[in-house]
DNA sequence: CGATTTGTTAGTAG
DNA sequence: CCTACTAACAAATC
């Protein structure tokens, strides 16, 4: 389940293999992957372009390439995206494959949710989910008075709120139920009833979390892998996510799973009150 | 063998 | 049109 922090390591691996190669074919298995142009075209346009950079939106992947075009790519829950030096046989599941000048650029997605589209640079705004995403929180322009004001123009529930990626880009279920333990927010709480020093707290909670998730290149509970197919290690730091039973690490209190939003969701039921403490 | 898992979008209700 | 919420998607794993 790539979020924020997983999508960066992706990105930051890849950007010191990729820059600077040129594609030279690319491999179409599995055509509904491709969100856009037709495959054919998609293949086509992509084989002669050099890399000439990597970067991150959200969840989203960006590749730039010559040409001002680019690859914009959405692992979902299940997508890897791995080079390799030498062209092994590749395994279950790999749904396209760039062949490099030296190298190869492999898609896999089990579940078959991941997209790929390949865009003009000055479209790039217009790429639906793109263009709507919210503030990047780990960007210096990010304020916590900015993020507190917005949290509390909301009447929603505080867990689906920062789900939502047009509140803010790159959360998803494991680092929003550890920002949400840490700052001690019941995910249930309305956004807009938490009070300022929780909205804070939360705030500095969440790039807490994604900044040790990033230095720990991620967490890997399942299928998560880096740009090299190496596993994070943030998942040896988890408190909530995954340990329903388990003693909560801050009080002893066993850790609850609820459904919130439809979302399975971990919480210390002692931390993190229903009301305001 | 049915329930469970999740990110996003399309759809509904108000 | 906006806000809040939910179903649907896919497929392996338990």
């Amino acid at each position: 389940m790539p979020e924020l922090p997983e999508v960066e390591t992706i990105v930051r691996d890849l950007r010191d293999r990729l820059v600077g190669r040129v594609i030279r074919e690319v491999v179409v298995i599995l055509p509904k992957v491709v969100a856009s142009p037709a495959p054919e075209k998609f293949a086509s346009l992509l084989a002669g372009r050099e890399i000439t950079g990597l970067a991150r939106r959200g969840k989203y992947i960006l590749v730039s390439l010559s040409g001002d075009r680019v690859l914009v790519i959405h692992l979902r829950m299940t997508g890897q995206l791995v080079y390799y030096t030498r062209p092994e046989p590749f395994p279950k599941h790999t749904h396209l494959l760039f062949y490099l000048d030296q190298g190869v650029l492999r898609f896999t997605d089990l579940r078959q949710f991941g997209r790929v589209r390949l865009a003009h640079k000055r479209e790039l705004d217009d790429v639906p989910g793109l263009r709507d995403l919210g503030m990047e929180p780990l960007d210096a322009g990010f304020t916590e008075q900015e993020f507190v004001r917005r949290l509390k123009r909301s009447q929603r529930m505080v867990k689906p709120l920062l789900l939502d990626q047009a509140f803010l880009a790159g959360l998803g279920n494991i680092y929003t139920d550890e920002a949400l333990h840490r700052s001690g927010v019941h995910p249930e709480r309305r956004a807009a009833g938490l009070s300022t020093r929780e909205a804070r707290n939360l705030c500095r909670a969440i790039r807490e979390v994604l900044s040790e998730g990033v230095a720990l290149r991620g967490t890997s509970v399942q299928h998560y892998v880096d740009g090299s197919g190496q596993r994070g290690r943030f998942q040896e730091i988890l408190r909530v996510y995954g340990k329903r039973g388990e003693p909560c690490p801050v009080c002893g209190v066993p850790v609850e799973r609820i459904r919130c939003g439809g979302r399975s969701t971990h919480f210390c039921p002692s931390c993190q009150k229903r009301s305001e403490k």
